[in-house]
DNA sequence: GACGTTTTAGACAACACTGTCTAATTTTAC
DNA sequence: GTAAAATTAGACAGTGTTGTCTAAAACGTC
C-alpha cells in the first residue's frame, strides 16, 4: 500500500474512450478471486488468467492491488443496493393471498440478495476486511442496512395499517423477516453452497408460516387451532 | 504443503514431557492471527510474536504452517461444541416462566456461542476455508450444526409435549429460534463488533416474544388481543 | 493505410514469507 | 548440580508476489 502515488499517474485508467470489456473483465475475475481467496490471498497474475488480460493491462487500469479491490468493493456494494431495493419494489401491496406473496416475496430476496454471488461476496468480504480496510465499507454500514430494514419496515407498516398484519415495531419486524427467511439456509450458506430451488421454496414456506402466525391476524388461515385451544 | 514429511520428524512435537503452556499460547496467538488475517495472510513471525514465542519453537511443535491450522480449527471446534452441548443443558425443563426462561437461554446462547471469539472465528474459517479444505470441516459439517438443532429440537419437542409450546416440526423450531436470536445482532457480527449486555437482552426480547406468539400456546401472555380480533 | 492508443509478454528489482539450520542459552527433571 | 530437553536468535536458500519497465504487437479511428 504507497501512501503517495505519483500524481502524474492517474488512478482511473483508460476507458475513457473505450476498453470497457476489459474493465469489465477485470472486475469480474477480480471479484471472483478476491472472494476465493480473499484480499491477501489473491494474486494478480491469478486475475488476469481469469480474466484473459495481460497483469500490465490490470495495473494500467487499477494502479495498485489496493485500488482493484477498492473498486471490486464499490461494484458489488452499487449493484448488490440496486438489487435490493428493486426487490422490495415487489412487496406485495395488498392482503388477499398474503401468504403465497410473501413467500414469493421471500424467495425473490434470497435468490437474488442473500444467496447470490453478490451476497456470498459482500458477506465474506464484509466479515473479512471490513475491520482491516473500515472505510471500505463504513457508509455502506451506516447506510445500508438501516436503509434496507427501514424502507422494508415501512412496507409491513402498511400492510398492519391495512389490517393485515398486527406488528408493533416494525424495524424488528422486517429483521425477523429476512432473519426466518434465512434460518433454513444458513448453514448451507456458511459452507458456500447454493440452495436449489426447492430448499429456496420450503426455506420460505417455513418462514413465512412462522411470520404469519407471530404477526397475521385472524384471517391467517394457517394457524389451525389456536383459537380453539385459547377459547 | 510438503506431501512427504521426513517421518524421523515427528508431527506432534514435544510436549511430551510439559511446556503446555508454550503450546497452548501457540495456539491460542495463532487463532488470533488467523481469524484476523486469514490462512494466507497469516504470518508465522506475527504469530511467534503475538504468543511470545520463538518462531523455531512454533516448527518444533507444529512443522508446517498447515499443521499448526489444522491444531487450531480441532482446538476451536471442540471448544466450541463442547460450549454449545453444556448450553443446551440449561434449556428451561417446565413451563412456568416459559418467556423469561427462554429470553435467558437465547442470552446465553448468543453470548457463549455465537458473540464469543470463538464464534467468530469459525464463522470466519468456515466461510473462508471451508471450501478450500474441506476436510478440515467435514465431520462438523456433518454432525455439528445437524446434531445441535436435533439436540435443541428435542428440548422444543419436551416442552411442545408438555402443552407448553405447539410445533409441528421441532428443527424447524429449533432453527427458527436461533435464528430469530439473532435477527437484532447480524449487522454488527457481520462487522466484527461484539453486542453489550443492553442489546444482547433486547435481541433476546424480541426474539422470544416473536417466537411464543407463533408457537406458543394461549396460556402464553404476551400476545394481547389476538382472540379479540378474531374472535 | 496511417497514427495514436491500448494491450501484451517478458524481464526485472524489491520485498515478504516459509521452512531449515546452527550454535548458544534457558528451562526442566532428577 | 547435572544432564537432557526445550527454546532462542539469527542467518539462510527457495519461492512467490508486487509493481516497474521496455519493446513489440494489436487495435480503433480517421
Amino acid at each position: 500500500m504507497k501512501n503517495l502515488a505519483p500524481p502524474e499517474k492517474r488512478v482511473d485508467g483508460p476507458s475513457q474512450r473505450g476498453q470497457f470489456k476489459k474493465r469489465a473483465s477485470i472486475l469480474e475475475a477480480a471479484a471472483d478471486v478476491f472472494c476465493r481467496q480473499g484480499f491477501a490471498g489473491a494474486s494478480i497474475d491469478e486475475i488476469a488468467v481469469e480474466a484473459n488480460v495481460s497483469r500490465q493491462t490490470i495495473y494500467n487500469h487499477y494502479c495498485e492491488k489496493e485500488t482493484l479491490f477498492v473498486a471490486v468493493v464499490d461494484d458489488v456494494l452499487k449493484r448488490a443496493n440496486s438489487m435490493i431495493f428493486s426487490m422490495l419494489a415487489t412487496f406485495p401491496v395488498n392482503a388477499d393471498n398474503l401468504e403465497e406473496d410473501l413467500v414469493a416475496f421471500a424467495i425473490r430476496i434470497n435468490k437474488n440478495c442473500i444467496c447470490n454471488q453478490d451476497g456470498k461476496f459482500l458477506r465474506r468480504l464484509v466479515q473479512n476486511e471490513g475491520e482491516r480496510y473500515p472505510h471500505l465499507f463504513e457508509t455502506w454500514r451506516q447506510q445500508g442496512p438501516g436503509r434496507i430494514i427501514s424502507a422494508l419496515g415501512a412496507l409491513f407498516a402498511r400492510l398492519s395499517a391495512s389490517g393485515a398484519l398486527k406488528i408493533e415495531d416494525f424495524d424488528v419486524a422486517a429483521r425477523q423477516f429476512l432473519a426466518l427467511g434465512n434460518a433454513d439456509l444458513q448453514i448451507m450458506m456458511l459452507f458456500g453452497q447454493t440452495p436449489s430451488d426447492e430448499q429456496l421454496e420450503s426455506a420460505a414456506r417455513n418462514a413465512v408460516r412462522t411470520f404469519l402466525r407471530a404477526y397475521g391476524t385472524a384471517t391467517s388461515p394457517e394457524r389451525p387451532d389456536l383459537a380453539a385451544v385459547s377459547g
